[in-house]
DNA sequence: AAGATCACGC
DNA sequence: GACGTACGTGATCTTC
């Protein structure tokens, strides 16, 4: 398929300059507009993948439109020098990118884009035109979208005959007839005076064209409406014709010229330079063709047709592919190996039943080179094999050298290390309902291709780890943390499902209750989980207040419901629907659905996706069991022993945020408290608020609760705000006194956000990076967003870096006690055990003492241990 | 299939 | 000249 892209070069140009702020480059020249323009083109041509671009511009000042009406654009103002000096710079840009430009003397670059446009589409193009501009809608056709801005530059509305049709009720050619009737001041068109949009459209709606409207004037409703036409028929036509674009231009350029001949990527990437553009270098770091995907360098490979001894090496690098996302049921596909004998494909049917495979799984003195450990470890378990030996996994160090590296799939994380021969998954697979395995030669290839990526990319990347101090973080934490994992997800947690199953029926007819109730109130039956309906039921029908909207209608909000709870007893009841709604659906069914054969549910702990280092759970996420409310605490009592005579045993951490904070700013003040073992949110309000300990009220310790919430999880002003319900400024408030409170810890703050400013990220305890490239924002939002992770991400990331280094001495010291107890979960700043109940005493001694002394720090850490039959008990 | 809204945990 | 406010997972509804 042809495919044509016409972009209205002034349209964008001026688009782009009043958009953006005015941007400087080194040398104090303007680039906002250049940039707005760079950031379309390169959006453009990676979506829309055109096979032929032409950018047209408008030549001169007068064009043929001013030899019927002088005072055609008349009223413009003149083009600012910011942005005049600024159009050089974007032929330059265009001549980069291969984009042919064109411009006409004596026609506008509409006339160039309806012409070029009419002779693409008989000669069977697809065309798309761009512009910042509505009149260009009358081109739009079967063949020919148009695409205008609609705020800033990369955000469009793609308008097709139909679109037209249901916003205006028009056909594209009419729109030529609208401007006749309502004009347009930009360019100084007069139309008919009192004639704005609503009576162009009603007005062609009856009558198809101007001409048509003005021969039966006598036929329009409306006395003063026919007065005008008649008096402005001249000045309707004529503006109708100034509106018309000119699709019979004397063009003398061909489509052919037109063809996009691709960047010129040492040109581009010069000019990128000069502009300062830092981001695009960046981006071109990644892709050298914008838009177009370079194919890749082939590989040879072999397929093991014999699984036997010589295929395997002391080193190799070694991929275990499994299509489904879970691997705790998914099947292994097949492997990629890779050594000094070369790069295999290993089927798994061939693999698994080899001895010789198992041999060198299980080897723990053959070296292996992997990408994602756990995974590799648990898939290769299921199938009685122990995967031993690894010393390197790809996902995990590349998290570890920069976490944001790591939220994608394989290709990705080697593309960002530079190294671009592999293909996506989704490309090799496909994906959502599509998603399949293609045929063996080609699923082959690609896992070979990721052996063979880990094989190249081992060596740079434990470099570049050693390079940030991060390996002994890498050999010493996340490494061995991941075998830990990857027992405990396979080891599972045991669900007593007919306990859910009771409960279920419990909320099910609660629910019904509710709901009933609720219709009752409402006096009509509607979706209750329907933001929407829901909306309309409270803030329409029965007339509340409304507190808060969001983008698409009425905010419905817990925190806005509260505040309508005495406004109408209906209120109430949705929230308590709301709860049980969420715990009947999440927790109940949810938890039912991926509940295994073997009654447990095997979560998945990412160990490569949080920016802070945290691990987050998923299928099901064991991180977000209820526990706040009674109602759905109760839930915890389906988690349950997988044994016979085994309790649940739990331990978390105290205020281990704040401990880590006293500990990295030094601020006396705090350390004293948590020497001392004081409450802290006591002593927060007692400073705060300037009273003793026995005048701090319930309230003002619940402010400074929520001051030292806000503290360690980087929240701003606002959310502190809306956590207390109070006013932004208050909060500010409390922040500074907090700070005026702690001194050290407001030092803490500046230094650390000078530090990232300085250095592009934040470091934990354990040397954990997070890069905040947002530091430097110009826009401040974006840059109060970077200050407040650079605050944050030390005090949680030491936090997390904290309890993995407890969990690794913690399931060394189990071994070497010869304990029979597991540890099943980690939730953040707990850990959870089941045991049998003889060793119970044991682990209430060294539960805690492994985890005080994970990690020295300049105040005590404190623990708390609870167990009982079920989760629920373990309190 | 993707986005928006809401709710749960830390 | 608007932005959009700790993070992460998941369910449901709605729109494309």
């Amino acid at each position: 398929m042809k495919k044509l892209i016409l972009i209205d070069g002034n349209s964008i140009a001026y688009r782009a300059f009043f958009a953006l702020p005015l941007l400087n480059n080194d040398k104090g020249i303007h680039t906002n507009a250049v940039y707005g323009f760079t950031m379309m083109l390169s959006k453009i041509l990676e979506e829309e993948k055109p096979t032929h671009i032409l950018v047209a511009f408008d030549a001169g000042k007068t064009t043929f439109r001013h030899e019927t009406y002088s005072e055609y654009k008349g009223t413009r103002q003149k083009t600012p020098p910011e942005l005049s000096e600024q159009f050089p710079l974007i032929r330059e840009l265009l001549d980069a990118f291969g984009i042919e430009r064109y411009e006409l003397e004596n026609y506008e670059a509409d006339d160039i884009i309806g012409t070029m446009s009419k002779l693409a589409e008989e000669e069977g193009f697809e065309v798309t035109v761009i512009s910042g501009d509505k009149d260009l809608t009358q081109l739009a056709s079967p063949k020919t979208t148009v695409m205008i801005t609609r705020k800033g530059i990369t955000d469009m509305e793609a308008y097709t005959p139909k679109h037209l049709q249901e916003k205006y009720g028009l056909a594209p050619k009419q729109i030529i007839d609208m401007k006749g009737l309502m004009g347009d001041t930009s360019d100084n068109i007069p139309g008919v005076p009192g004639i704005g949009e609503k009576t162009a459209v009603k007005l062609l709606k009856q009558f198809p064209t101007v001409e048509e409207l003005l021969s039966h004037i006598d036929e329009v409703s409306g006395k003063k409406l026919q007065e005008k036409l008649e008096a402005y028929k001249d000045q309707a036509l004529m503006s109708k014709q100034l509106a018309t674009i000119n699709r019979n231009i004397p063009l003398t350029i061909s489509i052919g010229q037109a063809e996009y001949k691709h960047a010129d990527m040492e040109k581009l990437r010069r000019l990128y330079q000069e502009l300062g553009f830092k981001s695009m270098l960046e981006k071109m770091g990644e892709d050298d063709q914008p838009g177009e995907k370079a194919a890749l360098e082939s590989i040879s490979f072999s397929i093991a047709e014999d699984i036997t001894d010589g295929l395997f090496a002391d080193i190799s690098s070694f991929y275990v592919e499994i299509l489904d996302e879970n691997y705790h049921t998914g099947e292994i596909i097949g492997f990629g190996l890779k050594n000094k004998n070369g790069l295999f494909f290993l089927r798994a049917e061939d693999a698994l039943h080899s001895t010789a495979f198992k041999q060198w799984v299980e080897d723990d003195e053959k070296i292996k080179h992997v990408y994602d450990a756990k995974r590799s470890i648990v898939a290769l378990r299921r199938y009685g094999m122990e995967l031993r030996g690894i010393d390197f996994d790809l996902l995990l160090v590349s998290y570890l050298l920069n976490p944001s590296d790591t939220v994608e799939d394989f290709a990705s994380v080697a593309k960002t290390h530079g190294y671009e021969n592999v293909e996506t998954d989704e490309a090799v697979y496909g994906k959502g309902a599509k998603r399949r395995l293609p045929e063996e030669n080609v699923y082959a290839e690609h896992i070979a291709r990721k052996a063979e990526a880990i094989a190249a990319l081992e060596t740079p990347c434990t470099d570049a780890l050693k390079e940030n101090e991060q390996l002994e973080l890498f050999e010493q934490l996340e490494l061995p943390l991941s075998l830990i994992l990857a027992d405990m997800e396979y080891t599972g947690v045991k669900v007593d499902t007919n306990r859910l199953k009771e409960m279920g029926e419990e909320f099910k007819s609660k629910l019904h209750e509710i709901e009933q109730r609720i219709y009752e109130m409402a006096g009509t039956t509607f979706n209750i989980n329907s933001p929407k309906q829901l909306g309309i039921i409270l803030f329409e029908k029965l007339g509340l207040p409304v507190i808060k909207k969001t983008k698409t209608g009425y905010s419905t909000s817990a925190d806005v419901l509260e505040k309508l709870e005495p406004a109408h007893d209906i209120v109430k009841e949705i929230l308590h629907y709301r709860q049980l709604g969420k715990l009947q659906s999440t927790y109940i069914e949810g938890l039912l659905k991926v509940v295994h054969e073997d009654g447990k549910v095997h979560t998945r702990f990412n160990q490569a996706l949080t920016q802070t280092g945290r691990l987050s759970s998923t299928d099901p996420n064991l991180q977000n069991i209820p526990i706040r409310l009674e109602e759905g605490r109760k839930i915890r009592q389906a988690f349950v022993p997988s044994e016979e005579g085994w309790v649940i045993f739990s331990s978390d951490y105290s205020q281990v945020e704040l401990r880590v904070l006293a500990h990295i700013s030094g601020d006396e003040k705090l350390i004293e408290a948590f020497q001392e073992d004081m409450d802290i949110h006591t002593k927060t309000a007692m400073e705060v608020f300037h009273v003793k300990a026995e005048d701090v009220t319930p309230n003002m310790r619940r402010q400074a609760k929520a001051v030292n919430f806000g503290i360690v999880y980087g929240i701003s002003d606002y959310g502190l705000s809306q956590n207390l319900g109070i006013t932004r400024k208050e909060a500010g408030e409390f922040i500074n006194r907090y700070f005026k409170s702690y001194p050290r810890v407001k030092e803490y703050m500046d230094e650390i956000v000078t530090e990232a400013k300085q250095k592009g990220y934040v470091s934990t305890l354990l040397k954990r990076r997070r890069y905040i490239p947002e530091i430097t924002s110009r826009n401040f939002n974006l840059r109060s967003f970077a200050e407040r992770t650079a605050m944050n991400t030390p005090i949680q990331g030491s936090a997390a870096d904290i309890i993995k280094k407890a969990m690794i001495d913690m399931a060394k010291r189990l071994k070497e006690e010869n304990l029979k107890a597991r540890m099943l979960l980690q939730v953040h700043d707990e850990l959870i055990f089941e045991a049998p109940e003889e060793e119970i005493e044991v682990l209430k001694k060294i539960v805690p003492d492994v985890m005080v002394h994970a990690l020295e720090l300049s105040v005590p850490l404190k623990v708390d241990s609870a167990y009982g039959p079920t989760w629920f008990d373990a309190k």
